[in-house]
DNA sequence: TTCCATT
């Protein structure tokens, strides 16, 4: 039926509407169809863009790709269409480079020109956004893993280009799964789940898990507007990652209540509307202490005790912190919170406080050594989820993102005030350097008001 | 400053 050394084919931009037999007449001119593959979302039965196309023989692969890859573009599509052995069939990956701080007018032809010398280059696109202007990076993909490396060796760092704000960056390209990722915490964000004890917990994950196939059986009912449809795929995804051990928590599989269920709403308050917790046995990522108490008592303390030296995230490594990306994250936060194996936060202590005073509503500082300032911190952070970032290190007096007046954006940092300096030292020790995606917290003492006034 | 999708 097909030859031993027939390839499996990827073709890619592809519009939604065109099924199987709509793909068909394109391809047979290039010979007999073994198997043709719209492939669709597993949850939802969504069109996804692209196919899998294996021919009979291989010859007719070949034939195809050279006549079809970037060749021509399909009604609808503002890409051309790709026709490239799947990754399934070789290995795709170690190959293909990131390109940062480019200035905005280089082309593709000026980023081939550059990395030319290093090597064969299959691919080089700069990236541009739908008004086709640069975004100031690009891919390049070289034939050999050390082709790539040679390149990154020369040119990372090597040179500032006219109109980039730093040197150029040349790395490794993001794999599928940090992709997802990042996705993921954009996902996470749009959908308000963001703040400091949602991803972390292993209820939450299940619940997630619970959330997604709800959802997609939801979807597929065509409950849900497009949005709504999207972002259960995108859930879904995040369950995927979550299924492949990056978020190192156990699934228990949730039977989807049957028939007349309302659709469920992925909330923006969500964490009020947890469920209990969902089969989670008790697992935890975070190491026994070495220090002989119990696990439960370092668990609890949040809130209620100065976080002690041997605060799991004090602990860690920044070297370590810098490879672990997302899973540093999804790890390292809850031992930093002390939250682990707590479902719920704690009862704010801010909120006994504010109830104590409740005419003082000016931003409250502490004694000199108390107040820390909190720089990067995720755009979508709010005074709240700051709050709850820092409570396990201490009483917390006040805690406050700048905003900018105009826009009501978060300015991606803030002040926390503790009651004692202890506190303060404590928080910087844990959280300063702390990675949330891409970015590290910047934590350190707030600087006192006249320090740039020497005299 | 991370893309267009890889059963």
């Amino acid at each position: 039926m097909k030859e031993a050394d027939a390839i499996k084919l990827f073709i890619g931009q592809i519009p939604r509407n065109l099924e199987e037999k709509d793909l068909k007449p394109i391809f047979e001119q290039f010979g007999k169809i073994y198997e043709l593959t719209v492939i669709k979302d597993k949850y939802t039965g969504m069109h996804k863009g692209c196919a899998f196309l294996t021919y009979c023989a291989r010859e007719s692969a070949l034939k195809a790709q050279s006549a079809l890859h970037e060749q021509k573009t399909l009604p609808g599509m503002n890409r051309p269409i790709q026709v490239k052995p799947a990754d399934s069939e070789g290995r795709g990956e170690d190959r293909k480079l990131f390109v940062g701080m480019l200035g905005k007018q280089q082309s593709d032809e000026d980023v081939r020109k550059m990395f030319e010398p290093f090597g064969s280059i299959d691919e080089c696109t700069v990236l541009r956004g739908p008004d086709g202007t640069s975004k100031g990076c690009a891919f390049v993909k070289f034939q050999s893993h050390a082709e790539a490396q040679a390149a990154i060796n020369t040119l990372h760092g090597s040179r500032t280009l006219p109109g980039a704000s730093s040197s150029l960056v040349v790395k490794f390209a993001d794999t599928e799964k940090e992709r997802g990722l990042r996705r993921m915490q954009q996902v996470a964000s749009q959908l308000g789940i963001f703040s400091p004890m949602t991803l972390n917990f292993g209820a939450y994950n299940a619940y997630t898990q619970a959330l997604v196939q709800q959802q997609a059986l939801v979807a597929q009912s065509a409950y849900l507007s497009p949005v709504a449809t999207v972002a259960a795929v995108q859930m879904q995804q995040m369950a995927a990652l979550n299924a492949n051990g990056i978020i190192a928590t156990p699934i228990t599989p949730i039977t989807p209540s049957s028939g007349t269920n309302t659709p469920p709403t992925i909330a923006a308050t969500p964490v009020p509307a947890l469920p209990p917790p969902i089969g989670v046995n008790g697992y935890s990522p975070v190491p026994a202490p070495a220090n002989g108490q119990p696990a439960s008592e370092t668990l609890y303390t949040n809130g209620v005790h100065p976080y002690q030296a041997q605060s799991p995230a004090a602990a860690l490594d920044p070297l370590q912190q810098a490879y672990a990306g997302m899973q540093h994250y999804t790890a390292a936060y809850p031992a930093a919170y002390g939250l682990v194996g707590q479902p719920f936060p704690q009862q704010p202590a801010l909120v006994a406080q504010q109830h104590q005073q409740p005419q003082q509503q000016q931003q409250r500082e502490g004694p000199e050594g108390c107040n820390i300032f909190i720089y990067h911190l995720p755009q979508e952070f709010t005074d709240s989820e700051m709050l709850q970032m820092f409570l396990p290190f201490g009483n917390v007096i006040s805690a406050k993102v700048f905003v900018d007046r105009a826009t009501n954006q978060s300015k991606c940092f803030g002040f926390v005030s503790f009651d004692n300096p202890a506190s303060a030292q404590t928080a910087i020790q844990a959280m300063n350097g702390f990675q949330i995606g891409m970015k590290r917290l910047k934590v350190q003492l707030k600087r006192p008001k006249d320090a740039n006034r020497p005299y």
